[in-house]
DNA sequence: TTTAAATTTAAACAAATGTTTAATTTTGCG
DNA sequence: CGCAAAATTAAACATTTGTTTAAATTTAAA
């Protein structure tokens, strides 16, 4: 019944967060935009801490369970994982990059430890598990000798920077000033294209 | 005279934006650990959007210089460019954390459109510099054909994540939670390997 | 030393913030 | 229906915000 309403406020929370960041998104501003009362965000969640708590925990298991199926399939190679993993990642950052950017924001600022606690060790979950197919493959032989962590960091990192700026993306790709790049879908490809051809050079220890 | 104290004050608010966010920090805050009057910052100022131009400002023309005296130098191959430029990135990061990540901060928020116009055109002159080495390179058949963009992105992309998150660094380094990684001279060394042997692999038509 | 400008201060200001209250409306069950 | 619980509302609350004021102090040149 009022879990829709909710829902309703998380989904809006997102968008507004990322627009003008926790802090300067205001829960007038929120309950303007959501259409409910002032008073309707604190009946339902407690507090802004609060929501936003409940804001990360509603997509934080994402990925999760991608990774968690992954872990035990044996048919495929490890490059193979690595190329749906990017796949994946691109897919689901670029279609919902606001929450991306709320989390991303939040994890920038130092001051809500306990916040930030909780969402790094949902992240580390994840990097763990793609740390250890890496890791995998390099024993097999079938990946050069990289460094793990700071290998997924590229890859995170490159999605995060480009979803950084439109208007540099924009003007990369020749598009108008007030265009939205992420829905382009020969932006989606570009992308995917890049990281998947720097992977393959960089992971595979018998080039193609 | 009283340069001095504007730029005691800047400083102070690139650590505390850094820590806290531009709309986490009041200006209270700000007077209260720069040990000076509340009145002081827009006495010099005007106001705090002012002094974030400010400080953008002080900082922004610092990569510039270099890009510029290398485009005169012809002596260089194109890669050995490209390290030149990592090992400085590397390093001016890691040294102003704290300036870049208020500047990464403020570019994912949109409310502030004239202000992320003019970080944004600071960073897309170095942009473009870079993108021109790149497709040098490429047409000179030293790099293979690859995207010249979203390369310079996975170089910045890859130092922003590292840097976007303390803990997760101490985590994967087995530093304790409280350490500050950045300071850590392997971290730095383990960082500038992975993004030189990454870029080698992806760029160089002919591995060594 | 005198004096006017520049600097520094504490106090006050208006506006905005997250939150709470207390009253009203809606809902759903007997 | 009747009525209690849940949902919703407008108003008020206490703080905090960026900014301004007006007085006090320091500075530096005449």
């Amino acid at each position: 019944m009022s879990d829709q309403k909710k829902q309703h406020i998380i989904q809006t929370a997102i968008t507004l967060f990322a627009e003008k960041g926790y802090e300067g998104t205001s829960i007038r501003d929120l309950a303007k935009r959501a259409k409910v009362n002032v008073a309707m965000v604190n009946y339902y969640f407690g507090s802004k801490e609060k929501l936003f708590e409940a804001l990360v925990a509603t997509r934080a298991s994402y990925i999760r369970d991608l990774l968690d199926e992954m872990k035990k399939n044996t048919a495929m190679s490890h490059f193979e994982k690595m190329e749906l993993i990017i796949q994946q990642y691109v897919t689901r950052i670029l279609e919902n990059r606001a929450f991306f950017q709320v989390m991303q924001q939040e994890m920038l600022v130092t001051i809500r430890p306990e916040l930030n606690r909780n969402i790094t060790d949902v992240l580390l979950q994840n990097i763990d598990s793609i740390v250890k197919i890496i890791q995998s493959g390099i024993r097999k032989k079938e990946f050069r000798k990289v460094d793990p962590q700071l290998t997924f960091a590229s890859i995170i990192g490159t999605l995060q920077q480009v979803l950084m700026s439109r208007s540099l993306c924009n003007r990369m790709l020749g598009l108008p000033e007030k265009a939205d790049p992420y829905k382009h879908p020969k932006f989606k490809k570009r992308l995917h294209n890049h990281i998947h051809q720097m992977m393959q050079a960089h992971l595979l220890a018998h080039q193609p």
